[in-house]
DNA sequence: GCGATCAGCGGCACG
DNA sequence: CGTGCCGTTGATCGC
């Protein structure tokens, strides 16, 4: 194709803040937060009207050079037709040259409608916090996204013998950081409010390591089933995980405990 | 466009692993780990010769509904184009019915090169191997990406006094979670090697909360300076930030001033 | 395969 | 604006 063609196209379609694909033979650089160079081949240059742009390869999900809000600027030159994207903050600059273009395609996007999410773990502490009596009894909810001077507990609540409990919600399987984000605001609620303060995690998983590191930290560790779906997100059931020996001793079991009827 | 052809193009794209896009006018439904409806609306739906599927509305960078690896299923049913992505594990499908196809676009993408990048961390952290000495001088290096139980230590090394060091590096500014990773680093290591340990962190920057923490901690930070381009990053300079009170007085692990507000 | 971590993380919400 | 943190995180590397 025709490169002053192509750019001519790239020119309207950017100006119109359309939905800009631009397919050839390219050789790509970026600098700015780190550098990198992909040496020449072929693949799509995705612009946005919102300024996004992305060269992607026809493999990965992500694209391999990208930026947001970008100011892109197209001109021919020494047979080439340069697409550059610049952002001031932080500076960073991408350069596309495309050797040769396959193909340019623009679309004017109507589209009024955004994405309606289910199962986020926002609407997870949400469920939980209309009953947390099925983890405990006796454990009622006082707050859901406490802000504290660094960072947010998910749920604050009370326990049947007027303990401080803090609870952490995960959507998926609790790691290390889950575990060190639990003992930062045990840390801060326990000087906060210097009253007994328990600190629970509650996931649908945690890994080994995760376990023994807040157990050494005499946190608690339940788990929690759930199923997302249209219109929201339903827990299933709680039951605490692996009890610890003295608690072992103490109880027959730790019995599964569902919400509702089946 | 007619639905029909459009599927053809759509099958015989997948078929060949090329680069297809599909715009037009539609619905989408994802489940899996979790759930979303996008009503009706003009987008483009990006599939790569790996399985990878994305559907992009005209702004953000990324796909708003997304699969990698897919296996991808076209069919015209009730009046439109549906196409499908699923995979098994875990279990999650994409349903995309497209009301109006407004093109699709096939290419074959030859291409044979990868991304080089420059200025990642391990990079970074290779650089500080050849020399620690402008750290600290008699600050020895002696093994990077060491392997322990939990995690990768950046750099193992040690100083004039024949102290362990563990040294973390962040290429942007360190956050919490840089401070309780050293923190990790620092137990395993006390306890595995049980001679007297120092840790660093060195980082661009730091925030004041992750500062505090690590000072609580007995922990030190450097900040450095770094230059990407090409060929490689360079280090321009490591400075000791301001020493704390407590190391001024000369009572590092136990400060006479309370330090803590919250 | 899982585990741990990095990422030019992006994106969001709150201060 | 920065700060913290979630994400259907994705991608990488080591075991």
């Amino acid at each position: 194709m025709d490169l002053v063609h192509a750019r001519k196209l790239v020119a309207e379609a950017i100006q119109n803040q359309e939905m800009l694909m631009v397919i050839g033979d390219c050789y790509v650089e970026y600098w700015g937060r780190a550098a990198s160079k992909l040496p020449r081949g072929k693949r799509l240059c995705l612009i946005k009207g919102d300024g996004s742009f992305g060269i992607h390869q026809n493999k990965k999900l992500r694209p391999v050079n990208y930026m947001m809000g970008a100011a892109i600027a197209s001109e021919v030159k020494d047979g080439c037709l340069l697409l550059s994207a610049k952002k001031a903050k932080p500076k960073e600059e991408i350069r596309v040259h495309f050797y040769a273009v396959d193909g340019v395609h623009r679309y004017a996007m109507d589209d009024r409608e955004d994405v309606r999410l289910f199962g986020s773990e926002r609407e997870l502490s949400g469920q939980l916090m209309t009953d947390l009596s099925f983890i405990e009894p006796g454990l009622t909810p006082m707050k859901s996204e406490a802000p504290f001077r660094k960072g947010t507990v998910d749920i604050l609540a009370e326990d049947g013998r007027g303990r401080l409990v803090v609870i952490e919600v995960k959507r998926r399987k609790a790691e290390f950081d889950a575990v060190t984000q639990l003992e930062r605001y045990m840390k801060q609620v326990r000087k906060l409010k210097g009253r007994e303060t328990r600190g629970l995690l509650i996931a649908p998983e945690i890994s080994p390591h995760a376990l023994e590191l807040l157990e050494q930290s005499g946190l608690e560790f339940y788990q929690f089933d759930y199923e997302v779906g249209n219109p929201r997100a339903t827990i299933k059931g709680v039951r605490k995980k692996q009890p610890t020996l003295s608690e072992y001793l103490g109880t027959p079991s730790a019995p599964l405990l569902s919400r509702g009827k089946d």
